[in-house]
RNA sequence: GCCGCUGUGGCGAAACAGGCAGACGCAAGGGACUUAAAAUCCCUCGGUGGCAACACCGUACCGGUUCGAUCCCGGUCAGCGGCACCA
């Protein structure tokens, strides 16, 4: 009989649907796997290949989990909300619940087709109102726990999408999602407290079986820095506070700089303080109309003005020093002003050589520090013309002066990061709305949980406006309301929630899918929590990966969740890029469609071929060519399940070899290398070739291939009627063991060195003690033969168990 | 600029923990079967020299440690990823 793989996998597939052999039960005796893959965006293109690779590996996973006899929850889901189909739908004048429900169609059947066995009873849409439902109420406790706040301030626009970006979104001052330019606009957003987490972001992630880069990509980007506030005097008798991470060099600071948008400047101006007035706006009105591109890249030359009309007070020495504005001064980062020590830091440097400042030498150990700044933090720095500090190293320096300043109240020691509170609002349609009323008499106040969930309105038009309100607002209806407080007319908050909300629990979700009264029930939290494997792509590990640590320790926080962390381990994939190595897009026309795969060789062969394609983690590029080895490779096995012979027992000649490739399978898979678990599967499978096989060889063969072609393996082993002894494939739960004498051959080939160069092979027992085999090994022809060329004596034999004996002859 | 990762045949890649470099597959070449093609099966396949036995070279480059280095150490180059005026 022929391998039809279109009939078997139609036919299997059905049958798995009806019977359902992979749904997950909360509770039970068996212990529990939860195993997570980062669900898709439905978007109008379909699923892609590079979709396949990391689901396929954790489906295996999923599968061999199932068969080591686990409960295994693996489940699926559409992460729906979201800009593509939002613009779809307006190109196209279709509704987006309309656009999203048509894509889900077409990712489901994708999915089925690759008979990932998730369990579908527990599939979620993060755009019906069952679930974001949830999505609003967990905003509603981070209201209530005061996480969620709404301010006006400089955000990132995006001038395409017409919508405020987080600044994990904005990526080189580009929009992350469409390229377009990001300009700073002031607007009044919704924020979230991220920031009050920092610490226990970065502290946590050492518990967690993360990969690495995943770890200090997140560590990076929370950007945790340690030093000190200082108070500086003005002559105005204002306070400036700057934050250094050098208070040691206090002795060197010989100006200030204060950002174009510090308040004390605002107030100068208002008070008519400053002389030089109309430069300052100037230079002020200059920095605001800067884009974030533009800001990053003008860090070459720096620019600033100098107050005139105002000095700063160094309160170690009294001495009187300028204040400048200049914007490479954030006024989101610290305090917005900084001390500059131009002798020790090269960014003050560059500027005091600029606009002609003091350069103060106070750590010795460099070059001149008239001609660059000397920034060495370790011991190789001594202090000088520092008074009580000279003498110390700049480490030592430090807590000394830190204390001095905390004593004379004029100073603290402080810890500050680069990460910002999370902007939570978009100015469009197509999102979850925020639950909040405004009323003039008792400002914001949420929905009451009652009220959940607060459904999107049908609108007339998604478009966004340009005066960057949300297309909600439009919906006077809808809008005006009353207040929950007082009663009184109110208006809802029009902006929605970003995409990243719903993806920020939506593993909460899966573990109970269907509760009305909570995201999850508590029995059902307890059980499945928290994720044991997550795998997903490093493109997420500061937005996604971040945001949802972040909502899970919240939800830990107020007694949601029972772990403190959503996921024990977190491994990522590369990309599958095209043909030629190119990153695959519409426009390079080298987009692998994966129903162009499986209709020409089968779902089994795309999920063995894109699990053979190269090492998980790293970029592969597709090849339609190499697809045919491994539906090569399924034929074989096919071929050698029809011809075996009857007998159940396992043929002596292969029993090593089944041994061997049990155990290299059962490794390979649990670390991702599925490339050398199928490597070693087609090694076994030339051994069949070459020794001939029994029904009792296949079935070892087919317990390991069956979470890499699942449909394949489960008609032959329909076929060779194994199913009719223990049931279906999908069912089993006796993964193959191996015998680890077993894994050992009786006799080895060895290498034989001369002096260290491979001249020779012998075959010796396996484990034969060290000298019997230098006995064997000298009388080898390769060893007399080298003796008498190089005309010397043995004087040494070293012995490497079962693998070489290296003579060295002088 | 800073931090991290990577560099192995024509190609995708293997190599436990310092021990026979290139498993497995793709492509290519040769052969068998076939009227022919596809499919399948067998053989060759890092480079140079040699009929061969074999010898020499070879894991980006230069050097070191070692009986022995793709692996460890020092330096150089190239590529990728992240951060990037964060005081």
């Amino acid at each position: 009989m022929k391998y039809d793989f279109t009939a078997i996998e139609k036919k299997w597939q059905a049958k798995w649907m009806e019977t359902k052999p992979f749904a997950a039960v909360t509770g039970g005796e068996k212990p529990k796997f939860y195993a997570l893959i980062e669900f898709p965006y439905p978007s109008g293109q379909g699923l892609h290949v590079g979709h396949a690779r990391p689901y396929t590996a954790m489906d295996v996973v999923a599968r061999k989990k199932r068969m080591e006899g686990y409960n295994v929850l693996f489940p699926m889901g559409y992460d729906a909300f979201g800009l593509p189909t939002e613009n779809y739908a307006i190109k196209n004048h279709i509704h987006p619940a309309k656009v999203t429900h048509d894509n889900i169609l077409n990712f489901r059947s994708q999915l089925q087709m690759l008979s990932y066995s998730f369990d579908w009873d527990r599939e979620i849409n993060t755009t019906e109102p069952s679930y974001y439902k949830w999505t609003q109420w967990i905003f509603l406790q981070l209201w209530k726990h005061g996480l969620a706040y709404k301010t006006t301030m400089p955000v990132n626009w995006c001038t395409s999408c017409k919508c405020v970006l987080a600044n994990e979104e904005v990526v080189d001052g580009v929009c992350e999602r469409c390229g377009a330019p990001v300009v700073r606009k002031e607007k009044s957003q919704w924020m979230l407290r991220i920031t009050k987490y920092a610490q226990r972001l970065i502290d946590d992630l050492d518990d967690l079986d993360f990969i690495e880069r995943v770890k200090t990509q997140q560590k990076n980007w929370i950007g945790r820095s340690t030093g000190a506030e200082v108070t500086f005097k003005a002559t105005t008798g204002d306070d400036i506070v700057v934050f250094t991470t050098r208070p040691d060099t206090l002795f060197g600071a010989t100006y200030m700089v204060l950002s174009p948008e510090h308040e004390l400047v605002k107030n100068w101006l208002e008070s008519g303080k400053l002389h030089n007035a109309d430069d300052v706006k100037a230079y002020q009105a200059a920095a605001a109309s800067k884009s974030d591109l533009e800001r990053t890249e003008l860090n070459k030359e720096k620019t600033g003005v100098c107050l005139d009309g105002v000095k700063g007070i160094n309160p170690v020495n009294g001495k009187e020093i300028p204040i400048f504005i200049s914007d490479y001064v954030l006024a989101t980062y610290g305090t917005g002003a900084i001390m500059a020590v131009p002798a020790h830091d090269d960014r003050d440097w560059e500027f005091a050589k600029k606009f002609g400042c003091e350069i103060i030498e106070v750590v010795s150990g460099g070059e001149d520090v008239q001609k660059a700044a000397f920034t060495a933090k370790d011991e190789t720095g001594i202090l000088v013309n520092s008074e009580f500090l000279n003498g110390l190293t700049v480490k030592d320096a430090i807590p000394v002066i830190t204390k001095w300043l905390e004593e004379k109240g004029i100073g603290e020691a402080k810890v500050n990061y680069k990460l910002r509170d999370w902007v939570f609002s978009r100015q469009r349609y197509w999102g979850e709305p925020i639950p909040m009323v405004y009323c003039e008499k008792c400002g914001w106040q949420p929905l009451s949980e009652d009220q959940l969930p607060l459904l999107l309105p049908d609108v007339e038009s998604y478009e966004p406006t340009d005066d960057g309100e949300s297309p909600l607002s439009k919906m006077t209806d809808w809008v005006n309301t009353t207040c929950p407080c007082c009663g009184g007319p109110a208006k809802r908050e029009t902006d929605t929630m970003p995409q990243w909300a719903g993806s920020s629990w939506y593993f909460l979700r899966y573990m109970d899918p269907h509760n009305d009264k909570a995201l999850a029930s508590k029995e059902a939290l307890e059980y499945w929590s928290p994720v044991d494997w997550y795998n997903g792509g490093m493109e997420h590990t500061t937005l996604h990966l971040l945001y949802s640590r972040f909502w899970h320790k919240f939800l830990y926080d107020i007694g949601v969740v029972p772990t403190k962390e959503p996921y024990k381990k977190r491994t990522s994939h590369g990309m599958i890029l095209g043909e030629g190595g190119e990153k695959m897009s519409k426009s390079r026309g080298n987009v692998v469609n994966p129903n162009d795969v499986v209709e020409q060789y089968g779902a089994d062969t795309m999920r063995t071929y894109i699990m053979f394609i190269g090492d998980f983690e790293k970029a592969a590029a597709w090849s339609n060519e190499a697809v045919k080895g491994s539906k090569r490779f399924l034929d074989r096995v096919w071929n050698l399940a029809e011809s075996c012979s009857d007998s159940d027992a396992i043929t002596p000649a292969n029993e090593s070899a089944i041994h061997k490739t049990i155990k290299k399978v059962t490794v390979d898979i649990d670390d991702l290398k599925m490339n050398t678990a199928i490597a070693a599967m087609m090694t076994l499978v030339n051994t069949f070739s070459a020794n001939g096989c029994s029904k009792g060889d296949i079935r070892a063969l087919l317990l390991l291939l069956s979470p890499f072609a699942p449909h394949m393996v489960e008609e032959l082993w329909e076929m060779k009627g194994f199913a009719a002894e223990t049931g279906k494939m999908a069912c089993q739960t006796d993964w193959p063991q191996y015998d680890e004498s077993k894994t050992v051959d009786a006799t080895v080939e060895m290498a034989i060195q001369i002096n260290g160069k491979l001249r020779g092979t012998m075959h010796a027992a396996t484990d034969l003690d060290n000298d019997a085999v230098i006995a064997q090994a000298h009388a080898t022809e390769v060893v007399q033969r080298n003796l008498e060329k190089l005309g010397g004596k043995i004087v040494k034999t070293i012995v490497v168990k079962n693998k070489l004996v290296n003579v060295i002859i002088k």
